[in-house]
RNA sequence: GGAGAAGUGGCAGAGCGGUUGAAUGCACUGGUCUUGAAAACCAGCGUAGGUGUGAGCCUACCGGGGGUUCGAAUCCCUCCUUCUCCGCCA
């Protein structure tokens, strides 16, 4: 969440941000500042009163110690009623500091300059485009959902018989490939100096809250009543949150961390063409990377990102377009969001494999995560994350671009991992 | 799942109703000393909110939340976590 300095300083440059975001509710910057004020005065107040009580209480403990019990007792009367006011005031804070932070759930972040204005994917600015001839694919090739039933790699009917739509079964070769590609990504990662985890694939709520998940994204999680936990929409959630209520040190950064996990998503009110097959699941597979920086450099260590991304696509052969995502497409929580989509020549259609994405402050701020500066002052640190990555739809990609009449050719550089150069 | 014990600053560890944000030790930072280092000595060393140009001052925080009391790290309730024993189990 946004700091409440920053908005009132920044009152202007906010309300252009929202704008650019089409939030609909400008209005709110004033009912946060109101509150912000009310809730300052509440506090002034209280301290006042309790300063009062604690300093009568310690001139009653001395005339004890003197023996004074008379005057000891008049002077407990006396301090009743600053009793009862500061039960009144520290309600008043309470309420002024549960409303603040509501109102302040509900202001996305601050886009970054060169987030392009628009309000839907249609707006995305090509950031980087496939300047490369597209691929060609022979005479009757098929999308990725006959591919998977003509080599008997993913079963989609089974993952419904077992659980639901959305809940693929890989077999086989499908299986191995799914493996293959993790492997590889973290391979990836982990010499680019990011340091593995395999955290828990359910969170609790103060987790959710600290990306930002909860309550932007709280429909989109599947919910464990029973015990109030969640279960993971991505590793971002568990990871970042080994950082919370953590500050670090200068000489801490870059922190690089990469994780794989199963991802587990509603996606409540998808429907048609779009989550064909795997281009949409319940639950899919992805390695990602997270980073906490100074903020000096989180925007170099976005573009460190990006390459590294990049290179994966180049390694997989598969034909890519970088995105930079307008106001509108922006996730809640980001302040710059670059989008890896892959051609599928099958489908004819760009799919987003990755998001890589700066958050700046406003992941840390709700997670206390600070470091602290050469005069020992504290400061939030700078959060980023983006799927390197994200596995359905390379799956997809590679099936549909690499096939051929004999089979699927699986990329050189993946075929360490899979054993196989190709599927048939 | 059942029965006990415990949760204090970066760590260790006092305090068990009054002036304790918290002794002491270690670690850490700055300084003195030293050719350099170590040792020794001196000083500093938590987080957040409020207020002030500032030094500073005020308030809150001893696992979380609530309560008793003029006053709580200290007493009570509740939740969480850890440890020990028993049971169950991949």
């Amino acid at each position: 969440m946004l700091q409440v300095n920053f908005i009132r300083e920044n009152k202007t440059l906010v309300t252009e941000g929202l704008k650019k975001r089409n939030f609909n509710n400008p209005e709110i910057l004033d009912e946060i500042l109101k509150t912000d004020d009310l809730r300052k005065q509440s506090q002034r107040q209280l301290d006042d009163i309790l300063a009062q009580s604690n300093k009568a209480a310690k001139e009653i403990g001395a005339l004890m110690q003197q023996g004074k019990r008379e005057e000891a007792e008049k002077a407990k009367t006396a301090v009743a009623e600053l009793k009862a006011q500061s039960n009144q005031l520290k309600e008043q804070l309470n309420q002024a500091n549960t409303d603040l932070e509501n109102l302040l759930f509900q202001v996305p972040n601050q886009p970054n300059a060169l987030v392009p204005a628009g309000n839907t994917d249609e707006d995305n600015e090509v950031f980087k485009a496939w300047d490369k001839p597209m691929p060609t694919l022979p005479e009757g090739s098929q999308p990725h959902w006959e591919l998977t039933k003509k080599y008997d790699i993913i079963d989609f009917e089974l993952g419904v018989k077992i659980t639901g739509a959305g809940f693929p079964v890989y077999k086989g070769q499908g299986a191995r490939l799914q493996r293959a590609l993790i492997q590889f990504f973290l391979d990836e990662a982990i010499a680019a100096g990011y340091v593995e985890y395999i955290p828990p694939l359910i969170v609790n709520e103060a987790s959710g809250r600290g990306t930002g998940s909860l309550p932007d994204k709280e429909g989109q999680m599947y919910y464990i009543g029973k015990d109030d936990f969640y279960l993971i929409p991505t590793a971002e959630v568990p990871v970042t949150n080994i950082y919370r209520d953590v500050i670090l040190d200068t000489k801490d950064f870059p922190v690089k961390m990469c994780s794989y996990t199963p991802c587990f998503r509603r996606e409540a009110g998808s429907y048609g063409a779009h989550v064909r097959g795997l281009n949409r699941l319940h639950q899919f597979d992805k390695v990602e990377i997270v980073r906490l920086e100074h903020p000096d450099r989180s925007y170099a260590a976005l573009d460190e990102m990006l390459a590294h991304v990049e290179m994966l696509l180049g390694k997989l052969e598969l034909p890519f377009r970088i995105l930079r995502l307008c106001g509108g497409d922006l996730s809640f929580a980001s302040a710059l969001t670059y989008d890896f989509e892959i051609y599928s020549a099958a489908q004819e259609r760009w799919l987003e494999v990755s998001s890589v994405s700066n958050f700046e402050t406003f992941q840390s701020n709700r997670m206390k995560c600070r470091y602290k500066d050469e005069n020992r002052k504290n400061h939030l640190v700078h959060t980023l994350n983006g799927s390197a990555l994200a596995l359905p739809r390379i799956v997809a990609g590679l099936l549909e671009n690499h096939q051929t009449p004999e089979g699927i050719v699986i990329p050189k550089a993946l075929r360490p991992y899979t054993g196989f150069d190709m599927i048939k």
